[in-house]
DNA sequence: CAAATAACTTTGTGAAACAAAGTTATTTGT
DNA sequence: ACAAATAACTTTGTTTCACAAAGTTATTTG
């Protein structure tokens, strides 16, 4: 049966769920990428942001040289753990319903 | 790619989302079962449902004969529908995530 | 030097999850 | 017949949280 207790409340939050989503498509989102992707106020953005990196499943990286900063978020081993187990959750929901 | 703003609100809290997987799953569920199986408190519960209901996405049937109330939920045609769209969603994260 | 840009922080509002306890009506046990 | 239990609520209160708007700091481009 589907394990509701499993779906992670710090990832199931929709606005997370698409940050998680988008950072495990591809590595190396900046804060402004994740801006325009998803239409969210930089406030909105960076509380979410700090939320996963708080939950350890995210961190930043900065790029070095002194520049503008350029910040890209990329998935933890931890956060990327966590959501596959989140995926797993939503496979079971899916293929309970829909079995193919 | 995906929709995020596709995801029903109302459908994706984990509590709801929880209630219209086991309502999806097979129909006359009783407010006892899904008190049970979902571990909520009676208030949460039925606040659950009443939101639910609100949106037009389920129903109540009450067993007639005057008897002790033994109400059981039902999905609507509006909550099926928009329970798939919200599984078209998950299945479009599973597979851009998990490519078979 | 001014304006723009990146990545924030702060503040405030409003909504919503959730639990605990109380309510009403019916039914079962003795 | 009366008490206790049960179903389905309602009420109340706490606490968390999403979200927006505006302000801040530092850097860079025109």
């Amino acid at each position: 049966m589907i394990d509701f207790d499993q779906l992670d409340k710090t990832i199931h939050e929709k606005g997370r769920l698409s940050i998680m989503t988008l950072l495990a498509g591809r590595a190396g989102w900046s804060f402004q990428d994740l801006k325009q992707e998803l239409g969210m106020s930089d406030g909105n953005l960076i509380t979410h942001l700090r939320t996963l990196a708080a939950a350890g499943y995210t961190e930043e990286k900065k790029d070095g040289t002194g520049s503008r900063p350029r910040t890209t978020y990329h998935l933890t081993a931890a956060g990327k753990l966590a959501f596959e187990e989140y995926l797993d959750v939503l496979e079971s929901i899916v293929k309970t319903l829909r079995p193919d």
